[in-house]
DNA sequence: CATATGACGATGC
DNA sequence: CGCATCGCCATAT
């Protein structure tokens, strides 16, 4: 165990709340943080994908949770350290039904309007664990 | 142990 | 309404 209870509770809580969005829709960062209780971490949300584990034995991986669906506020897919990630994410979301639009400085961009969810944020609904 | 960095967001201007 | 800066805090070096 090298990450702290706490810390893994917070990586657990993510992973859970982005299996949450329906397919072929789409979520922010920031919202996946306020769904989970910490609205002022969202920039951690994105430390927890990207932590995400390729051990297909593992309970959270790559490929059971639907890190694609989350991008950023802007409806932007983050253009993290390298374009093929940030394209594969693109193309994982185009499977689901998704239409990326490329803008002119080649950001992939997805219409909230459409594939948006922004479910309320109910404090006894996310918060039960009491 | 101190500094830098980042798959973000809000705010200032 | 686009750009600069700050805040947030786990990881990396």
């Amino acid at each position: 165990m090298a990450r702290s209870d706490e810390a893994e509770a917070f990586f657990h809580a993510v992973y859970t709340a982005v299996q949450e969005i329906p397919h072929g829709k789409v979520t922010s960062y920031g919202h996946i943080a306020k769904l989970i209780g910490t609205p002022q971490r969202p920039r951690q949300v994105g430390v927890c994908l990207k932590h995400l584990s390729h051990d297909p034995q593992s309970r959270f991986n790559n490929t059971t949770v639907p890190w694609q669906r989350v991008i950023n506020s802007k409806g932007i897919i983050s253009p993290r350290s390298q374009p093929t990630g940030t394209l594969n994410q693109a193309a994982a979301l185009e499977a689901e039904g998704v239409t990326v639009t490329t803008g002119a400085l080649g950001e992939l961009m997805v219409d909230l309007a459409d594939y948006g969810w922004f479910p309320s944020i109910l404090p006894s609904e996310e918060g039960m664990e009491d």
